[in-house]
DNA sequence: CATGAATGAGTATTCATTCAT
DNA sequence: TATGAATGAATACTCATTCAT
């Protein structure tokens, strides 16, 4: 019966993810210790015991999540974004509104960049959108239309702040947000 | 002999003082439910039971350092400085410098903003820096050395971002810092 | 296959009540204070979490048990005999011999008579076995076999030293017990 | 210096008798277990520290005032009473006044027999007033006017009638008391 | 001697994890 | 698989006892 196995593997993959995308909101806004199994299940809507059935611990989950914070965060539309044949401060507006409008529609979005900048701080992880930074950065220092100084510190610098709408989102519907042209100047120098 | 009434009073003051001293930098570094009492008291070098002669609670403990986490951050100097008759540029200067040099040289001062921070996203708290901040881009925009804009907004930019990196202090002994000019930039307009 | 609601739901009748009727002994022996949960669970013979999965505290269990304490001792029978038409001598007679039985035989019994006549100390509660016993020496008053006095004197004092003997079977296995005549000329006239 | 020497020795002995005095009352009204050694000597007045110098621990201060709870209770007067040349109903009827009115007026005599009924509870301890009580009861029997029974068993049931209503002062000021007559008719047969 | 702040062993309570159904 | 009651190790909290003053 491969049809019958196939839609098996089909809702355990419906499970996992689901279990995975309500954690992901669960543990950005309490952290680990502050995020109880009990809660969590019933925060998605299942068993105690079945998050055990699919991830061998709470911290299993954790790492999981972490893991693939900077996946949830980016899905790729950054990287094509810095290969274009564009002008670099015409890629950072772009890559500001598009930061922007998740950070206001897509909790998912917000979650994953908070847990990944969480990471960042504890254990000095790296990411492709920080490196895809430096890369759009490079470009326009060259250009002359960003800042000087340090690319990564730049780079820590425009994600920190993303980092802390982000957290914002998470603790408050409709939070006061900074938009995309404050959120670029952070790397553009002022027009003269 | 029984001890003085003065005495006893001067002692369990210093050993109030001790207890929160010391737990500001545990709960900013591991927030409430990642902290242990059996460590903290470890880490202030007394038993488990003495900080329940000083507090009902460690919800009762947290609730205290994260009520005071205004005072632990701010001191008066930027009220001071607020009130000198300086161009805005230079005060903001001048303050950049001193939170940067706080940051660096004292923990107390980034785990003060760490907790602040964290309260002002939970309930809306108001701290007093915040309102000086903003008395000091008000009058830099009068002055033409500000960058236009919402100025609770810049000031919770600015102070967001001393956020970051007392965060960032917390969990590495020297961590790449922004320097104060950088920190500055965040209100000033840049120079043509 | 999760388990059916109705088998769920029994299982959680069946452990409260396993815990109340264990918990009744022990609280009745050992008090408030003097017992353990530690002790009391491995009484029971579940693990001290269990309790928790139906006592918000060890007070709250406490009070439970307290509270029904007069449900415990007395089920229905007196109340059923008050209505029969009998002398009411006879009746204290029955009452009687039912009571020496129940202390004699039913450990539950004399934990519930003891800890109903300390919940009758503590807060003045009140009970249907009191109620029943009064009304009965009305009567008894009346046909001129019971002695003299306040109705409600008579029958605290006569569920009073039922209270004494409950406790000592409670301490002592095998106590020395009073005998139902004696328990009855409480409230009997000597016979001429 | 023996008189300064003499002084100390009143002092120590005057503290002594205090915290004994205290306790008994506390002991009496809330267990063993349910006495905290805080509130204790808060109760008496004293600190902490005090009753240890006095007494090696809660145990040796519980077991000193256990163990002369008696002495407490009776005073020597019932032995002397039961030595007069009175017909044994006198003696019962002066001997329940004198418990009443000692019930109502001394709470120390309500601790004493609090006390000690409950150390004969659960370890058989032997009172000086037990035995008297079983003199006077085997007088009354050969009199005529005590009804008849084991003596041991009805000297049991005065004593716990009166420990039931020792409690009850302990617990309720002003409770509502048995009067000396209804005590007395515990052993006395009523009148043809 | 008297004090009361400090101690830490002991007790209450929570929560990640297991397992019978 | 999914469930949720049960478990017990980990954690919070209490209280008899000690000791520097």
């Amino acid at each position: 019966m491969p049809k019958s196995q196939e839609r098996c593997r089909e809702i355990r993959e419906e499970t996992r993810n689901l279990i995975i995308k309500k954690s992901v909101l669960y543990f950005a806004r309490n952290g680990f210790a502050g995020t109880k199994i009990s809660d969590l299940s019933k925060h998605i809507g299942i068993a105690q015991g079945t998050i055990y059935i699919y991830f061998k611990s709470k911290e299993d989950l954790y790492e999981e999540i972490f893991s693939i914070s900077d996946k949830i965060a980016s899905n790729g539309k950054l990287t094509t974004l810095s290969k274009l044949p564009l002008p670099a401060e015409k890629k950072i507006r772009m890559m500001s509104e598009y930061v922007i409008k998740n950070l206001k529609e897509d909790e998912m979005f917000s979650a994953g960049i908070a847990l990944f900048t969480q990471r960042l701080l504890e254990d000095e992880a790296d990411a492709a959108f920080y490196k895809t930074t430096e890369k759009i950065i490079r470009q326009g220092q060259k250009e002359g239309c960003v800042v000087s100084g340090n690319v990564r510190k730049l780079s820590e610098l425009y994600w920190g702040v993303v980092y802390l709408y982000a957290v914002k989102t998470l603790y408050t519907a409709d939070a006061a947000m900074i938009n995309a042209d404050d959120l670029s100047r952070l790397l553009l120098e002022d027009r003269k």
